[in-house]
DNA sequence: AACAATTGAGAGCACTGCTCTTGACGTAGG
DNA sequence: CCTACGTCAAGAGCAGTGCTCTCAATTGTT
């Protein structure tokens, strides 16, 4: 067996494990384009095999089952959406924190509405049976709540990013046990935001989320709302709001 | 063939049609234990038909194929979630609008704990290949949209919701093509609610299902929040102030 | 009691994930 | 150069899936 960690580091010198990486790339491509036609759980060694002109029992050679093509999807879509997250922010000015955090909401809903079934995969029911592996998974599924963080800290030290204001958005002040939990989260990213903007911060996450997953998963009715960039968008300036930024 | 609308309304009078609908109701509830253990995508006809004691075939003289005891479940677990916000709700004072929102919130993300399974039916990723018909699950589905409108719409009646007073969150006005919209869906439901009122309520009613599916799904880390109730309900008195109650 | 509707059983088709054995091929080492 | 090893694809096979069809038996109705 050849370390999987060395493999991916090491370059590739001999023509079999170059012919191997390059099968392994063109099963991924396969169930790539398999789960964004068919769904994860509708994903098929079977199918892989028969696009890629071989029997069934031959892509063994490659991936040790169904769960580890799987979680190479998994990578492979949590990388995507963090390349397209990137490139939008950073097509944004560095000290343009609000244009910044909007432009992660639009890419991530650009994504989202592009890929809904790799989005599924990422953040919609969990395939049944399927647990995965933290150690490669943990890394790419973070980029983008740690992106989100980056901008919000960094728009806090500038002094851009004030608590709300307003009573109606600054409720009971944070409870002690969820004190504690930021606490760890501050030590362990090194960030400088208080309490309530890490609280409003973390709503503000699940949020963009939660309207993205209304939208891909098609819970507004198909009729509900014709102008859904404009909700969308508007949703986003309110979240920019919660988020702490006071001007849009 | 009976009429199956009919069949739901009057009452079962032959031994055969009781005998029919007991097993019919089996069927359903074995199908929501193994919906619950197993998942959406594991839902087995022939699993079911084991638990009955009956040979696979049997189950389709009752269900039409997977798909329509997929609706059966959709449609039970629909139900359920709105029995259980309509018992929470119904547990506050009629005017205490804002303690129903609460209630509501709390009683969506206590359904789901509690069947994590059938809420990823709901409103996790669609199976593939299924298209829920409309016509019998969009009345179930809508009970926890429509009771929380009704919540708002009392409220703002009753002069307990206010547009937010702070500018962070009064976004820029609502652009033409989306009042048209929420013009729409204040004509079909009889709203008195202007537009900023209606635009932060749909985020409420998102944001809320996104702070649930994350913890339902596994979004968070399994060891970044461990005061996730504080948590909840920290957002929830947000998304409260963000829908336009002042006082919590 | 005779008839007919309804039901369950069983076989069968096409599909799935996955394992094991067999034979062929290319590469690396002697 | 040439053998031996490692890798590979193929095929058979097992257990499971959804679904259809036929056939016999049960059961309710007339």
């Amino acid at each position: 067996m050849s370390d999987a960690a060395a493999n991916a580091e090491t370059a590739v010198r001999t023509p079999r494990e170059r012919a191997r990486a390059q099968t392994i790339a063109d099963i991924v491509r396969l169930g790539r384009d398999h789960l964004a036609t068919h769904g994860a759980a509708a994903l098929s060694l079977r199918a892989v095999a028969r696009d890629l002109g071989v029997v069934s029992s031959a892509v063994y050679r490659y991936v040790a089952n169904r769960d580890e093509l799987l979680t190479l999807l998994l990578v492979d879509a949590y990388n995507e959406l963090g390349d397209a997250v990137d490139a939008a922010v950073n097509a944004r000015p560095e000290r343009d924190f609000a244009g910044r955090f909007t432009a992660l909401g639009l890419a991530v809903r650009g994504w989202a509405l592009r890929e809904p079934a790799r989005y599924g995969l990422l953040f919609g029911s969990p395939v049944p049976g399927y647990q995965a592996p933290a150690s490669q998974t943990t890394a790419p599924g973070t980029r983008v709540i740690y992106r989100l963080v980056g901008i919000l800290d960094a728009a806090y030290r500038a002094g851009d990013l004030t608590p709300p204001a307003c009573a109606a958005v600054v409720p009971p002040p944070v409870p002690p046990a969820l004190a504690a939990d930021f606490e760890t989260i501050r030590a362990e990213l090194g960030l400088a935001v208080p309490d309530v903007l890490v609280a409003n911060g973390v709503l503000a996450w699940t949020s963009l989320f939660g309207a993205v997953s209304f939208e891909v998963f098609g819970q507004y009715g198909s009729e509900t709302f014709s102008a859904r960039d404009e909700l969308f968008e508007h949703h986003l300036a309110v979240l920019a709001g919660v988020a702490g930024f006071s001007s849009i």
